[in-house]
DNA sequence: GAGTGGTCTAGACCACACG
DNA sequence: GTGTGGTCTAGACCACTCA
């Protein structure tokens, strides 16, 4: 006989579904919904972990579990828009969080993306995005110290890449190697993103380059999937 | 105190990851490991679903749990390059099954991407993508059956959309609309691309067009997360 | 301190593969 | 039949939140 967490899982999808467990609200806890269905305390975990990996229930140890109905947000990707624009043109209101700036010798994969000799080093920049107050992306980005002497203090204090560029005589830069994926996110990633290690996230790899192909920065994005979906202004191949 | 079942998760990835134990081969049963770490069979199983969620493991009820290397294909996405000619171009084979073909009332997301009333009769085929043998993804299409009389048929005995198109009077079309997404698979879609249900896939929603702008044809591609990365061809805005 | 979720053990039975 | 993984119950203790 099947799985009797599916049972409870199905019965609490609905209730959220037909909004009789509305946004924010506290659903029972799990001992009060183990004696409900009469089944194990095991039982009710697997479902309320299923329902958190589907993006519609966020747990709080202490303090309970509750009704997290996600933004669900169009992203535009492959155009020259910034992240700004992209929110703010869906009516969402664009924030993000500066969460460390250091040096480091260069990971292997930064180290390549600019052609830098493995070990140089590199200002490793992290920061969160977020859509009305929603954190929905971590942007990790590595730039030369050479070539960008005061990136990672500027960063901090706010400034955007382009800015930063821009002072260093880069006018027009590009994208190469624009790479996406899915994976299931770090414990620190899903922490950060205040959301279930067992949702997915993207992954979003891209270098800058110069008119001149020169590669100037190399960045990892990774974005809340139950959060954002992207909108591909480039058409897509078929299966 | 910290999660026991890491230890043992950690310990097999570190086994994997050195080659000790090698691509195909089986690992310890979950009791033969349960004694050797002295810990309960529950983290024991944890351990485990964390691996094979990660990609490194293939789980067979009643055989054994092996470890399986996942092939890593990037796939070009945005150009007018076909499945086919993707893969071959990194050296892998092509294949395909076609799992089923149906006329159905449209459901309402392919009604509205083809501008029918919902409810109109329309196919939907849904075929699986494989490379090198193993399957990467599940391609689900929708086109209306005044439109495409045939196309059921002609797409069960393996004609491709384009050479259907084609014969409608349809040389030339575009994409309008491709959405891209992650999430955790069904149930019957982790067992079609035989991976385990809590490694996510990608969604790719397009709605092809004619060159007036009259959609055509709807599909929603569900791509192995743990199997194929996407390139994209045309840059991406910044996080 | 009381109540919540997080982790763990122990033990049972079921479903499936294979000899 | 034997052994594998899949599901479930029962019960314990820990970590965290909040009054």
């Amino acid at each position: 006989m099947g799985a009797s967490w599916r049972v409870i899982h199905d019965s609490l999808l609905g209730q959220i579904a037909s909004g009789r467990l509305a946004d924010g609200e506290r659903i029972p806890t799990e001992v009060e919904l183990k004696d409900r269905f009469g089944v194990g305390r095991h039982s009710v975990r697997r479902a309320m972990a299923a329902l958190a990996a589907e993006g519609l229930l966020s747990v709080e140890q202490g303090r309970g579990t509750f009704v997290r109905r996600q933004p669900s947000i169009l992203y535009r990707i492959g155009s020259r828009t910034r992240f700004r624009e992209n929110l703010l043109s869906q009516g969402l209101k664009p924030g993000g969080d500066h969460i460390a700036a250091e040096v480091i010798p260069a990971p292997p994969g930064a180290a390549e993306a600019l052609g830098l000799a493995e070990g140089s080093a590199v200002h490793r920049v992290l920061r969160r995005g977020r859509a009305d107050g929603v954190p929905i992306s971590l942007g990790l980005s590595f730039h030369s110290t050479l070539r960008f002497p005061d990136l990672g203090a500027r960063r901090e204090a706010g400034e955007s890449v382009t800015e930063i560029y821009r002072s260093h005589g880069i006018t027009d830069y590009r994208r190469r190697d624009t790479e996406l994926f899915a994976r299931l996110p770090e414990g620190w990633e899903a922490r950060l993103l205040e959301q279930h290690p067992d949702q997915p996230v993207m992954v979003q790899r891209k270098t800058d380059v110069t008119r001149e192909g020169e590669p100037i920065g190399h960045s990892e994005a990774v974005w809340s999937a139950g959060r954002v979906r992207f909108s591909l202004e480039c058409g897509g191949a078929d299966a």
